[in-house]
DNA sequence: CGGATTCTTGAAGTCGCTCAACGAACGTGG
DNA sequence: CCACGTTCGTTGAGCGACTTCAAGAATCCG
């Protein structure tokens, strides 16, 4: 593969130090210590708790599980699912590094979803007692972290949006877009990246079958707007996926009926 | 109608005095002041800004619409509503008295959704900023204002739940029982309550049509599930409706067909 | 009242699901 | 390294749940 303008979207860990120093962390931008000056990322340094290595399909917590620190991703990817008492399982996200993990576990005090590794990955353990303690010194982290928090909140709206009144073409679209936006924000390509989970966990994400994934990946692929090997997704017509993602398509769609019933009257 | 033991879950206004007391509020145990000590409740009540009443359809406040302030609902009904590009809306909730309406903009500094008046209805305002200088006096309301937000992602992901892998019949009975829930939360009949929000509305927040609502209506009414005239609703076999909910029905279908692919081997 | 909106019901259509078979990739142990 | 079983992914055919379209009934509200 050439070297190109953008880091390859591979999970190599991070240069770093014998600690878990986030003020050398290339996410502290994306991550909790955004907007922070020097001596408070070190005050937050110190409470963070020992880097945690989550191995592929493990268990970074479970459902109902109690709750005591929040994660942040350091490198590797995530889901978070909830089962429903059917069996099938709702994805309601997937983090990658930078992302926190666990926000929805602080109301009931034990974890409302499970979060699970889609591949070796590792996180910072934050105590949330101590993160608490910490509030009350430093203002900035306070706000920051209701900033995140409130972006949480917003990231489900859009969720609820395409599960809500979206098709499965504009969905997949969607879903596209924001990896490839997310990847763009990381430093890494965002035309090519790897899909780091498999099409039942996007079935699961985007309320649609595995096969309607598979076809999907067929569909967009045989349109010429992304190619597909395995895993290795490339964006080749972003402009297609963007007029799908949101709903011009179906907008003229419906400009088409509507030219023909004027037609056709 | 005969009087119950539970108050009916009418609009009424709250007794109060000419000011806006969180003290005396019969909501206080749902909002921002729970677990508050007689002066720091006091501290709340000072910060918080004009009462202000919403009429019918009116907007608490529109997307994209600079933040600054939360809202408290003081009694009526409101929905919060994403509109997507190709013109439809998501509705994310429905907020009633004690429910904490804007946290969704905090991130971005403006409202990811708009919040509409089901009924004529009224809202303490919370100047944010006034909030967060509170915060660092009442380590208290901060704790409890971090467990709101966490609920509101668990609401959400609840949402997310039913819209991703839930048949009509679940979805629609989930949303009953939750409405049942919230009014008996709240001293109201968990059985006899109106429906405040248009046919439509529940389309748009359960990714249905308006007709498979009045569909569903129709169907659990036949049932015997409910009572439904025009909007005041009657819950009459909550057994089934939590079975449905719940799935069981569902597991059930799925053994039935299990036990004849059984018999027909 | 009467016009507009909301709601109900039916008939037809479609999108995505279910079921089924097969192929590819993975990884484990010989 | 290959053989093997297992998991994962693809593709097709048929079906069903929900939507769309249409018309009429009920309700709201000026």
């Amino acid at each position: 593969m050439t070297t190109t303008m953008h880091m390859v979207a591979s999970t190599a860990q991070p240069a770093m130090t014998s600690q878990n120093k986030c003020a050398v962390c290339s996410f502290k931008k994306l991550c909790l210590p955004l907007g922070l000056d020097e001596a408070d990322v070190g005050r937050l340094d110190k409470i963070i708790g020992r880097r945690r290595r989550v191995a592929r399909d493990e268990n970074l917590y479970r459902m109902d599980q109690p709750f005591t620190s929040l994660y942040a991703v350091r490198f590797g990817h995530f889901k978070t699912a909830q089962v429903n008492p059917d069996g099938k399982q709702q994805i309601t996200g997937f983090q990658m590094a930078g992302d926190l993990l666990g926000m929805d576990a602080i109301g009931a005090g034990r974890h409302a979803c499970a979060a699970v590794a889609l591949e070796d990955s590792e996180v910072c353990e934050i105590p949330f007692a101590r993160l608490q303690e910490l509030f009350g010194q430093v203002p900035q982290l306070l706000q920051h972290f209701h900033r995140i928090m409130s972006q949480e909140i917003m990231r489900e709206q859009n969720v609820m949006l395409f599960l809500g009144n979206m098709r499965a073409e504009q969905r997949f679209a969607v879903f596209l877009l924001n990896l490839s936006a997310r990847y763009a924000a990381r430093g890494y390509s965002p035309s090519n990246f790897q899909l780091r989970m498999s099409r039942e966990d996007i079935g699961d994400y985007l309320g649609l079958t595995i096969e309607s994934i598979s076809r999907l990946l067929s569909k967009f692929r045989k349109a010429g707007w992304i190619s597909i090997d395995n895993r290795e997704l490339a964006i080749l017509d972003r402009p297609s996926l963007e007029a799908l993602s949101t709903g011009v398509a179906a907008a003229q769609r419906n400009n088409v009926v509507e030219i023909r019933q004027a037609v056709a009257a």
